[in-house]
RNA sequence: GGGGUCGUAGCUCAAUGGGAGAGCACCGCGUUUGCAACGCGGGGGUUGUCGGUUCGAGUCCGAUCGACUCCA
């Protein structure tokens, strides 16, 4: 929607509303009853409990989202997108926590915006952190590890006094809150840390607004001075606080943590800037960054006393009751029911509606924004709240099947409207992606669950004194993820407990042990908090020599713009002007050197600083690297020559377009689903990461091969352009990444298709054969230049993601000539296994593994060697069983000859080679064949001895072991032995001695049967 | 990023460093035909991969790949 659109609607909606509200904190306005107005009360009559009368507000929670953002619209804000829950290109951060993540390159000043003013309400999720508990979810009126944060922001425009005065129009006059409720805090200053009281803010609120002066009131660092981190934009902030006793005797009580009064709205004024030792530097451009929770002030507006009782909520309530058959949500929270043991369910009832709803919008938001459960990073914060979800499900609910993904349709009915990607995301398959993500995730926790049950009952087993003991609880759940509170509940349904406290005390070991670890990185800092100037770094795309002036470095995250570049330190150097490609949209940074020039053409270039890699940051591009060697400083202020490893260039911009041509392949053979999700182009290869559901098969992968060389043989020429990406995104083959916001003008790479024609017929079905895509990166002229392409693998990095790593040019000629050597080796093994000869397929296994081959000769090899495998075990086998003949026929001579002592007839004597199975059999023959038998046998192969002995039951009765034998005569043979009674096994490295072995054996057994 | 556990037959899992097994599934034969029936026989394994220790490794050690899981 336009700006001129957003302000009519604001104005008129300030004129619909009464400023003069009759009603305590939440009057019903006058007016006409809209139809949504009528939709909200009856939201609150269906899903508000039982009939308790009480003065609700017709705002619905839609209504005040869109008040808010009319009413800075009104004042010239842009209203902007909220930005993903997952920062895609944040990897500091797990999830977005706060409104002004999307802006913090602006406030770190190496980013702008084409607007000074903006409001949005962002999709934020806190979990896990410092600043919020998961275990509290559910629990309270307030937590929530998804929620909205409404926001409004100035960069270097308005400051103080517009945010206030604002801030109180919205909150009084538009919404119509009591004047006499409210309080405003601002800093009372801490000379400790040689911080000012922000006087000017506390006049500004006495100025500006009607408020109660006496409203008006101090507050610590604590809760009124901002810091993003240690170092960086900072300022006081203002917060405004509501007092909802009824009788407004609350004042005495704000930021006490009194539910009745409560903050709804800071006031950021982010005015210094912390450098490194701690001082404050005042900022040029001030800011302004505000943050009201949006489910917190639906709840001041509509009267209720939850977060949870608003129409938020309500919705998501009742499709879980309808999903799980339970009793309606009551709303009870734990001080409600103290020791009414009889209220306990339905308070566990209440609580359960609570987690299952609030982890719901929480999953179904991280999902569509492009996060996936795992058991790292944010995946596993986001499995932990999912498995929370399913515990209270499965505990409170009976729900033993997956449940949470019926709830995700229902949730993106309610809020689809506000944040359309829960419908659009994936191309529009998003719901059907989530719910599919939900119930596999419960799947596989129930199976965690089962496996959990059974161990328990081990566990139970062994518990001491009734009591299931500290390292079991721990065992299951450290290593099998049951959790502890589980553990504790069927402890108590069968009158056990737990050791809780030896737990607590093996987690904290486990903590320990997990903090104690750590390394250190050598990574240059990226923490940069000093304001960089920008780099104009056009000259990438032609040349990989230019010259640049030196305007300064960065070191220890501080900018230094004079003097020389030290020695011996990994710093970032700025030019005004760059040839160097800094890592962008999947390209690596340039490597190069930066050379002092002299002050007349060619008199002098000298080596000094070595680029290892190439960032950008903001608008500024770092030369991240260091100085190699003290005879040539290079000083801030002179001109630098600047080269390109040029030979790495070629190689990185061949494999960049490849990846262009192997991403329009590979959608031409497996289909439109085919989803970019992330790709990295260095020197050596392509690596591109794709949704898919399984792997590719050999004749896709020779497919998609044979395409991107038949693109490359057609010698296309590669055309760029900076066009309007409103223009650009009608074209019909265009590739643009998931996820990713593209500002207004893009840069389109095309390969073989002229870029105007295409802009002038964006529908025509010809433009599928080209590929086009949005693109900031570097580029061979024409497609030969590629030379060779050959992908060399393909595996699954996640579920639904296949990644394909293709490479170019010489090295993609020599894996096909690596294949062909390795293809014509195995065939000559296959002769080999034919004809009978020994071969070792086990080292050829290793080096097909490692070896760089295209992948399709890959897969074609291996399954050939597998045949090859199967093979040469039958007829292993058939050799082992020929052998195992020799030896049995050996072992009849031994028995014929053999003499018989007592019951026991000795068999002693050496056979053909063979394995020690047939070895085994061949005892079991004599125990079959004789009535007791004393058996041992030798053999002997390349040096080897062994020795096998066997005693029948018989036989043990008669004192003889078959293990005391082998270690009696094992010696003989240079080794030793042992084994069980029955059966037992020796050898040695000695042959002659087996003579003499046999002997010793007939002797022993002889003297053992008295004979 | 750091721990823990596990990789054995198609599946679920056994097996003190000493002879690779059970149940289910599969195939064949038989018995019985109301049944998630029964009996007998059979096939199926490089114990994830590579290396080491050992007379001997599924078992111990190291590396590697994978699955699960906890912590940050």
């Amino acid at each position: 929607m336009a700006k001129g659109c957003w302000s009519a609607w604001a104005r008129s909606s300030l004129r619909r509303l009464d400023p003069h509200p009759k009603e305590p904190i939440l009057p019903v306005r006058n007016g006409r009853p809209s139809p949504a107005r009528l939709r909200a009360v009856m939201v609150q009559r269906i899903g508000g409990g039982p009939t308790h009368k009480r003065t609700v507000s017709t705002m619905t929670f839609a209504q005040i989202r869109q008040q808010f953002l009319d009413f800075f619209a009104g004042k010239d804000h842009a209203i902007v997108d909220s930005s993903p829950v997952v920062p895609h290109d944040d990897p500091t951060l797990l999830f977005t926590n706060a409104g002004m993540n999307q802006f913090k390159d602006v406030f770190l000043g190496s980013g702008s915006r084409s607007y000074v003013r903006a409001a949005d309400t962002q999709k934020c999720i806190r979990a896990g952190g410092k600043h919020n508990d998961l275990d509290d979810v559910g629990k309270d009126t307030y937590h929530h590890t998804f929620f909205e944060m409404l926001g409004n922001w100035s960069f270097g425009d308005y400051f103080k006094e517009d945010a206030i005065k604002w801030a109180w129009q919205l909150l009084t006059e538009v919404w119509g809150i009591e004047k006499d409720r409210l309080y405003a805090t601002y800093f009372e200053g801490d000379p400790e840390n040689n911080l000012e009281p922000d006087l000017e803010a506390a006049d500004l609120w006495k100025k500006l607004t009607d408020i109660d002066p006496a409203h008006v009131i101090p507050g610590d660092k604590k809760d009124n001075f901002w810091e993003m981190g240690a170092t960086g934009p900072c300022g006081p902030c203002s917060e405004i606080h509501v007092d909802l006793t009824p009788d407004k005797s609350g004042g005495s009580r704000v930021n006490q943590d009194d539910p009745s009064v409560i903050e709804i709205w800071n006031l950021v004024f982010i005015q210094f800037n912390r450098v490194a030792d701690g001082t404050l530097h005042p900022l040029p451009a001030k800011h302004v960054d505000t943050g009201m929770g949006f489910e917190r002030i639906c709840a001041v507006l509509q009267a209720k006393k939850s977060n949870y009782d608003t129409d938020v909520f309500t919705p998501v309530f009742n499709a879980i009751q309808e999903r799980t058959g339970s009793a309606p949500y009551t709303g009870l929270l734990e001080s409600e029911v103290k020791g009414q043991a009889d209220k306990r369910d339905a308070l566990m009832r209440d609580v359960s509606y609570r987690v299952i709803a609030d982890h719901l919008r929480c999953l179904t938001f991280a999902l569509t924004d492009g996060a996936v459960p795992s058991n790292e990073g944010r995946g596993y914060v986001l499995r932990r709240i999912l498995r929370r979800a399913v515990r209270y499900g499965r505990q409170y609910f009976d729900m033993t099947e997956p449940f949470l993904c019926d709830l995700v349709a229902p949730l993106v009915e309610h809020m689809g409207d506000a944040f359309p990607e829960l419908r659009n995301a994936n191309q529009g398959r998003n719901i059907e992606h989530v719910v599919e993500l939900i119930r596999d995730e419960e799947v596989s926790f129930g199976r965690t669950l089962d496996r959990g049950i059974k161990l328990f009952d081990e566990a139970a087993e062994r518990a001491e004194n009734n009591r299931i003991r500290a390292e079991d609880a721990f065992m299951l759940h450290d290593t099998y993820g049951f959790p502890v509170d589980l553990t504790e509940l069927m402890a108590e349904e069968r009158g056990m407990s737990v050791d809780t406290v030896g737990y607590e005390r093996l987690m904290d070991e486990a903590r320990k042990r997990a903090q104690a670890a750590g390394g250190g990185d050598d990574e240059f800092n990226m923490n940069i908090i000093d304001a960089l100037p920008a780099t104009d770094d056009s000259a990438k795309y032609e040349t990989t020599m230019t010259t640049g002036q030196l305007l300064g470095y960065v070191c220890d995250g501080q900018f230094v713009d004079e003097g020389e570049v030290p020695l011996g330190e990994t710093v970032a150097l700025i030019t005004d002007e760059t040839c160097f490609y800094g890592e962008q949209g999947g390209q690596v940074g340039d490597r190069g050197d930066l050379e002092a020039t002299g002050e007349s053409p060619g008199a002098f270039d000298v080596p000094g600083f070595r680029v290892t890699d190439t960032k950008r940051f903001g608008e500024t591009v770092l030369h991240i690297g260091e100085m190699v060697s003290s005879e040539f400083p290079l000083t801030v202020g002179t001109t630098l020559k600047m080269n390109v490893d040029a030979d790495e260039r070629q190689q990185i911009v061949r494999n960049h377009t490849a990846t262009h041509l192997l991403n329009w392949a590979l959608r031409v053979v497996l289909g439109s689903g085919v989803d970019q999700r992330g790709s990295l182009v260095d020197t050596d290869k392509t690596r591109f990461d794709f949704t898919c559901r399984k792997a590719l098969e050999v004749d896709e992968l020779e497919r998609v091969g044979k395409l991107v060389e038949q693109k490359i043989s057609a010698a296309l020429v590669v055309q760029t352009k900076e066009v309007a990406e409103t223009d650009a995104r009608h074209i019909n083959t265009l590739r643009a990444v998931f996820g990713e916001k593209y500002p207004e003008r893009v840069r389109v790479v095309s390969i073989g298709a002229d870029i105007d024609q295409m802009l002038t017929t964006p529908d025509d079905e010809k433009w599928m054969e080209y590929s086009v895509e949005y693109c900031g990166g570097t580029h061979v002229q024409t497609t030969s230049e590629i030379e060779h392409f050959v992908l060399i693998g393909e595996e699954g990095v996640a579920k639904g993601i296949r990644r394909v790593v293709g490479i170019t040019g010489e090295h993609a000629a020599q894996a096909v000539r690596d294949g062909e050597a390795l293809a014509n080796e195995l065939a000559s093994l296959a002769k080999k296994v034919d004809s009978g000869e020994s071969v070792d397929l086990a080292s050829m296994q290793q080096r097909l593994t490692d070896s760089v081959i295209p992948i399709a000769v890959k897969h074609t090899l291996r399954q050939q060697l597998i045949e090859l495998q199967k093979k040469l075990k039958k007829s292993e086998k058939a050799s082992s069983a020929a052998s195992a003949d020799a030896v049995f026929a050996a072992v009849d001579d031994l028995v014929a000859s053999a003499q018989t002592i007592g019951d026991i007839t000795v068999v002693v004597g050496e056979v053909p080679t063979a394995n020690g199975d047939a070895l085994r059999t061949a005892i079991d023959r004599v125990r079959q064949k004789t009535k007791g038998s004393a058996v041992l046998l030798a053999t002997h192969e390349d040096g080897k001895v062994t020795l096998m002995a066997g005693m029948s039951k018989s036989a043990i009765a008669a004192g003889l072991k078959a293990g005391d034998l082998i270690r009696e005569i094992a010696p003989h043979v240079g080794g030793k032995g042992g084994g069980r009674p029955d059966m037992a096994q020796g050898g040695g490295g000695n042959p002659e001695g087996i003579a003499e072995a046999i002997s010793a054996a007939t002797d022993w057994l002889r003297g053992k049967l008295g004979a």
